[in-house]
Parts: structure tokens; sequence; C-alpha cells
DNA sequence: TCCCATACGGACAAAC
DNA sequence: GTTTGTCCGTATGGGA
């Protein structure tokens, strides 16, 4: 068997060959697109927070509210999955194990 | 006189009104929603980089290249701005106008 | 067993032992120590940009120059970081043992 | 008179001279030697917290005990400005206004 | 002199 | 758990 250039690397290609510079570029672009984009995302938050200043709120206080809101949202979620895992175990409480 | 919420607080109304209540609200979740589409995008580059890493990609390479491209733009474009600083000051030097 | 001060805190030791409380100290101080010495080579960079200045340098300019050198450095050394990387991945593509 | 290459710029000296040059070079050389050395320090300040954390100590509750120290040897500082107020409107007491 | 922009260090969160 | 990246607050310097 002829070596392979690395661990698991490359589907059996050579790292030097043309379609994984090319497939490499590709993913590398697409990176660098989505991370512009969630940078612009970042610049519209800014920008909200400035916006929630100037109107006159603190926006420390604006952040603890959107991360308690997202504490909240989460300790909701558990519960749900936790409701779940009971209604599952009651509906197969007849022929399942668990 | 009348209490002040705070200083320079919500243009002269107090922070319990029901106007100024609304527009938290709608802040916060102008702010939450641009944070869920970041947080997709976030998603969607880990995704990329587990494609990368199925390739046979070095996720720590591509991050490498990625960072290094990025300061390469940055240096790029600082060099722009000094040449534009010499190009005005030698513009300068000749009319006193600017 | 005895009451534990917290997870893995002081190697045994309750935080209240003079030994402990002798080598916070001295942590401290040392922290304080350097803190002090960085202060002071601050100040000692605002004396030579004033004196820049004086020589008839734009401050301005002189920060973005070496604002540039200094990314210039940063890529440099990456782009050293990844040959070294891909020197590695050669080695290692005809000998197993590294 | 002579054009001059900018406002209050090098002494007399056009930027492009040779000795210019060699000047603005041992300025940025200086800055960037202490700047360096800056850096070494922060390092070392990191090592010591590094040291506090593995001592069980919260690097946390470290930097707020410097933090208030620091404070401290303000508000002492403070006192002590104003107790030379005091003893020099005493000492002045018989002559000036104030 | 005051305001604005930039740079630094610290705190926090995410990735590995 | 360690390290890296991001964000926020503050300190410093330049310009009006």
């Amino acid at each position: 068997m002829a070596r392979k250039p690395g661990p698991g690397h490359n589907s059996g290609e050579t790292l030097e060959t043309p379609t994984a510079a090319k497939r490499l570029r590709s993913l590398v672009e697409r990176i660098e697109r989505l991370e512009e984009e969630r940078k612009a995302l970042s610049s519209d938050i800014k920008d909200i927070y400035a916006e929630a200043k100037s109107a006159g709120f603190d926006t420390k206080v604006v952040r603890m509210l959107i991360r308690i809101r997202k504490m909240d949202a989460a300790v909701v979620k558990e519960q749900e999955t936790l409701l779940d895992v009971y209604k599952r175990a009651l509906d197969g409480s007849g022929s399942e194990d668990l």
C-alpha cells in the first residue's frame, strides 16, 4: 500500500493535488464569507445598543435582561425535555424495560 | 420637583412608563433576533470546519490560513492608509490651501 | 473528614491558614511590583512619542508605522509556523516514527 | 521664505532628509524595544496568576484584591493631598485671602 | 479646554 | 481544563 500523507488525510489524495487545493480554497472562502456576515450582525447589535443608550436605557441593564431571558429559556427547555422523558417513560411503561 | 429616574434618562419619561417598557421590549427582541442569526452563522461555520475535517484537512491549519489572510488584508489596508497620509502631506507641501 | 474550603483549593489547606495568607500576600506584591514596572515602561514610551513630536514627526504616522511593523512581523511568524506544520507533515509521510 | 513641508515639521529639515529618516528609525526602534519589555512584563504577570491558580487561589479574587488595594492607595493619596491643602491654608492664613 | 477616536487590559464564552 | 477569540470598559492622545 502506498504511504498516506498523514492520518486520515484527504480521502487518499495527496495534499498537493490541484483538486484538494481547489477544495481548500472553496472551504476557506465560504468560511470567510460567513464570518463577514457574522461580523455585520455584531455591528448591527452594537448599533441597537447605541440606540438603546440614546433612548436613555442603561445598556448594562439591557444586557443583563437579555442574559436572564436566555437563562429562563434554557430552564424552560430543560423542563420540557424532562417532561418528554417522563412522557416517554409512561408511554413505554407497558412494553419497555425502562 | 418630581424625582427623576436618573441622569439623562429616557428623555424626561420615567422608566416605568408603558411606552418606555414597550420600547425596551422592542430593543431587546431585535437584539435577540440578531443574536440568533449570528449564532446560526457560527453554527454554519462550525459545520464547514467539520466538513473540512472529513475531507482530510487539518482544521488547525485551515484556521491558521484564514487568520493569516485576515492579517494580510489588515496590513495592506494600513499601508494604503499610510500612503494616503504621505500623499496628502506631499500635496499640501506645494499649496497651502489644503 | 475536615471540611474543605472549596474544590481543589490550596492543596488541602484551609484558606485562612497563615501560610496561605502569606503566600497570597507574596503573590499580590509580586504582581503589584510588575505592574508598576509596566506602568513605568508605558510612561517611557509616552516620553518618546513626545520627543518624536518635538522633533517634528507626526505621532500618528509613527504609531501607524509601528502598528504595521507589528502586523508584518506577526504575519511572518504565522507563515513560518504554517511552513513548519507543512514540513512536519511531509517528513511524517515518509516515516511513521514522528 | 522657502516652503516648509508642513506645520512645525522637523525643525526646518525636509522629511525626506537622511538624518530625519535615521532619527525616525531610532525613535521607532526605541519604542518597539520598550513595548517588548512591557509585553514581557505582562507575560510575567500572567504567569503569576497561573501560579496563584495552581496554589488554589481564585484569580478573580486576587485581581479584586489588587484592584481594591489600588483604590485604597488612591484614597490615601487623596487624603494626604487634602491634608496638604489644609496645612497650606493654615500656614497662609495670616497673609492670604483664602 | 472639551470631545472624539484609538489602544490597552480584563472578563467572558467557545473550541479543542 | 487549557487555550483561543470576542466583547466591554477604561485610559490615553489628537483635534476642534
